[in-house]
DNA sequence: AGCACA
């Protein structure tokens, strides 16, 4: 952006950083937000939920002019940063909240795999929009059951731009992710059906493939793989059964069987081609003999193996019956 | 305080 045309700025918040055009007022949804939950009480005068664009002048309450940046980096970001959010938040609830606000463009939902805390982006057309969507719910209290407060910020930087018919809200989950090949959820083979997370937006599946970019299935000399196995998250929550990994294509149900057989309470093992990358379900009859288990392999190499030690670690759940 | 997607 060229620094001249900001110093030559008449207005603080005159739009001169997208030539995106802002939606038309008779596509903004009606002034009444309708939540069936009850949600959503602003704490402060309902500024944001008149279309109030015509001149009218609400007295700000807690912020009595509108705040200029003095960093002019600022002034190009047009994306808000919201935290405060209750932990069963739905993207499509941040959606309510933010496109009844001139300007809204998409929002993203992000679980940050920090416990269960979540934030969310919402992505408006220019940088004005943004900061009087922010005016508006900032301090919203969303969940008067719990007190629950919305903080909203600027964003760090802004969100990609949505592709043309892209989805108004997305998703990005990082909640337990663990090694991208190490997708241990032993039942979720074929067909994926979230029978016990319901986050998932069946639009976009974009968000959650950020998988199968890096690794390097070639083999290589050097076993330069240790990064791989050290780094990657464990699930640390205990399972009668276990999840292998980080095994060499040549790895046979029949190898890994004699290695597991040696330990007590071993019940059976499943193993599952993941395009030539196996993996292995080791179920045990408790979680004393299936840690007893991990504990005695963590860190070993089998015959088979071309890649250093496996990966292992408690299953996601544990393996049904039969 | 927690800030991603490319």
């Amino acid at each position: 952006m060229d620094p001249k045309s900001l110093a030559h700025a008449a207005q603080p918040y005159h739009d001169y950083s997208y030539d995106m055009m802002p939606l038309p007022y008779s596509a903004q949804p009606p002034p009444v937000f309708h939540s069936p939950a009850g949600r959503l009480h602003p704490s402060h005068p309902p500024t944001g939920y008149h279309p109030s664009y015509y001149g009218q002048h609400h007295p700000l309450p807690a912020s009595p002019a509108p705040v200029v940046h003095s960093n002019p980096e600022k002034l190009a970001i047009s994306t808000l940063f919201v935290s405060g959010l209750p932990d069963d938040i739905k993207a499509r609830e941040i959606h309510n909240l933010f496109s009844r606000h001139h300007g809204f463009d998409s929002c993203q939902l992000k679980y940050t795999g920090h416990g269960n805390q979540v934030v969310a982006f919402a992505t408006f057309t220019n940088h004005h929009s943004a900061m009087a969507a922010m005016g508006a719910l900032d301090r919203t209290i969303f969940d008067p059951e719990t007190g629950a407060t919305l903080h909203i910020e600027l964003a760090r930087s802004n969100s990609r731009k949505r592709p043309r018919g892209g989805a108004p809200y997305m998703i990005i989950d990082k909640r337990t992710r663990v090694h991208e090949d190490d997708e241990n959820d032993w039942s979720n083979d074929g067909d994926d059906e979230p029978s016990d997370t319901e986050n998932n937006n069946s639009r976009n599946k974009g968000a959650f493939t950020a998988a199968q970019s890096r690794k390097p299935d070639r083999k290589l000399a050097n076993g330069q793989t240790a990064q791989d196995s050290e780094k990657a998250a464990v699930n640390s929550r205990p399972c009668s059964t276990l999840f292998i990994a980080n095994l060499g294509p040549t790895c046979t149900e029949a190898e890994l069987e004699q290695v597991l057989s040696k330990f007590s309470g071993f019940r059976t093992l499943k193993m599952k081609g993941r395009s030539g990358m196996p993996v292995a379900f080791a179920d045990f009859e408790d979680v004393e003999s299936s840690a007893a288990a991990l504990e005695s392999l963590r860190g070993t190499t089998i015959g088979s193996s071309d890649r250093g030690e496996i990966h292992i670690e408690y299953a996601r759940s544990k393996m049904r019956k039969a």
